[in-house]
DNA sequence: CGTTCGATGCACT
DNA sequence: GTGCATCGAACGT
């Protein structure tokens, strides 16, 4: 495996719409108990500041939006539809609430953990996960299942720990496209998601 | 193909 | 009590 460093907090530490861009092509690892998984991001969105009115710091502080606020380069993971953690990294400066939510990752680590934890019982009670590679973190709810990542991670730094994100030595340049945000129901005039062109790992699209 | 809808917990009004 | 930064099964065409 080659040598891939984390991100420093100074990544985090600069507009979120750059941010979200240049991490298209970074890896998302989790070292956790269970095992070690990790992939490429590949799609990501962008919630800026309280004048989003997708973002979470929309409505002012709040005890669940508090990492929004705080320094950049920590983790906001948050649990949604009663059943799903999603995973953002913080960005910006302290006082100003921002991040990039994590949407898709490409696997390259650790997929056969993946395929466990994603696996469901079916009615017949076989087990398994019937999709393909490309699906096993397809979706920000997705993901965090497949990489074992829950709620333990919220505030957690993403430069050093058990969750981290990393330059791979080698990152091959993707088309990138922007979009507007998916599953919002306001603010969806701004085309902050960006996903790598084509890519079958990236969410919203067909199987 | 397409669209609808239930699951399921919690922050916030 | 309402509404989610979702997912996938279950419908209808």
């Amino acid at each position: 495996m080659p040598p891939a460093r984390p991100l420093p907090p100074s990544f985090y530490a600069r507009p979120t719409l750059q941010v979200a861009a240049d991490l298209i092509g970074m890896r998302l690892r989790h070292e956790a108990p269970d095992g070690t998984a990790a992939g490429v991001i590949v799609e990501v969105e962008a919630y800026i500041g309280e004048d989003d009115p997708a973002c979470h710091a929309a409505a002012g502080p709040t005890a669940r939006n508090a990492p929004l606020y705080g320094p950049p380069g920590l983790a906001y993971v948050y649990f949604n539809y009663g059943m799903h953690w999603l995973v953002n990294a913080v960005t910006e400066s302290d006082g100003a609430p921002a991040a990039v939510l994590i949407r898709a990752l490409e696997p390259v680590e650790g997929i056969d953990l993946m395929r466990a934890r994603r696996a469901s019982r079916r009615a017949s009670g076989d087990i398994g996960f019937a999709g393909t590679d490309a699906d096993l973190c397809r979706g920000p709810g997705n993901l965090t299942r497949a990489l074992g990542i829950t709620g333990t991670e919220n505030r957690q730094p993403l430069w050093e720990g058990p969750l981290r994100i990393e330059r791979p030595a080698r990152r091959p340049s993707r088309p990138v496209a922007w979009s507007p945000r998916i599953g919002i129901r306001v603010g969806q005039d701004r085309p902050w998601r960006a996903y790598v062109v084509g890519h079958p790992a990236v969410s919203g699209r067909p199987r």
